[in-house]
DNA sequence: ATTATTGCAAACCCTTTGCAACCTG
DNA sequence: CAGGTTGCAAAGGGTTTGCAATAAT
């Protein structure tokens, strides 16, 4: 099935590629329906998803919902268990890991997630205020 | 409000300690169905979700549906992403990851999460036969 | 023309919840 | 016998999907 080039996907890519916020598909969705009005949920859905599947967006299982995120390298990711925000985190992808774990349990390993929960800067000042 | 010890309780507790397999709650009533017919999936995941937050067991995120896991302690886990096994893998916890990741972001770090995915052994059993 | 893609709404899956009846301490 | 807990069913949030209409090649 070749794919065509569709005004909404590119809006959709566009408007994923131009957050660093690691939004969800909602969030997408909410963003574009401000400017787009006819464009619907299902069309940003299933375009993130094929964005993702050729590489040129991340699709990240979090805890609430999946995320979306403009880098496709191997990194990790810091989810605020207050706000829910999601920051990325620069520990350096180790490819070791992934060897040792196919080792021991003989898995075939195609990568490992790395995610971090604790409290961010923004929801810590509100403890200090509240 | 100071909890109860209901039956249905202690069989959730006892069914979910008697698994390593990293079971969903949905699973985990349908075992418990089989034998106590009026139990309810409700009754299910309330208490599986009480049971973690009291620290007898562990609620994991994964793809698909939360597993809920015996061990109490920090490791890292492995997905098929065929059939969606899970297991442990004993890559051990590094704390240091946690500090590095606080200094870099300034988020109160709790603690991070590691998930491998790769084919299971009987996965790829199946490519060799097919 | 051909057929991938859209918009819409309904359906799906996992999980939570309101409530009356029911237990536990 | 107070109030935490259950079973039930309905509702919730996130996501997928069937289908007729539409639009890209």
């Amino acid at each position: 099935m070749r794919r065509r080039n569709t005004r909404q996907r590119e809006i959709i890519r566009q408007a994923a590629a131009g957050r660093s916020d690691h939004p969800t598909a909602d969030q997408i969705y909410l963003e574009l329906a401000q400017k787009h009005p006819t464009i619907s949920r299902g069309t940003v859905y299933r375009n993130l998803k094929l964005l993702a599947q050729s590489g040129q967006l991340q699709q990240l299982n979090m805890p609430g919902a999946d995320r979306f995120d403009c880098r496709t390298d191997r990194h990790a990711h810091m989810m605020c268990v207050r706000c829910q925000a999601v920051r990325d985190v620069d520990s350096p992808y180790d490819t070791a890991l992934d060897r040792k774990a196919s080792q021991e349990t003989g898995y075939r390993v195609a990568a490992h997630y790395v995610l971090f929960e604790g409290v961010c800067p923004a929801c810590l000042a509100k403890d200090d205020n509240g």
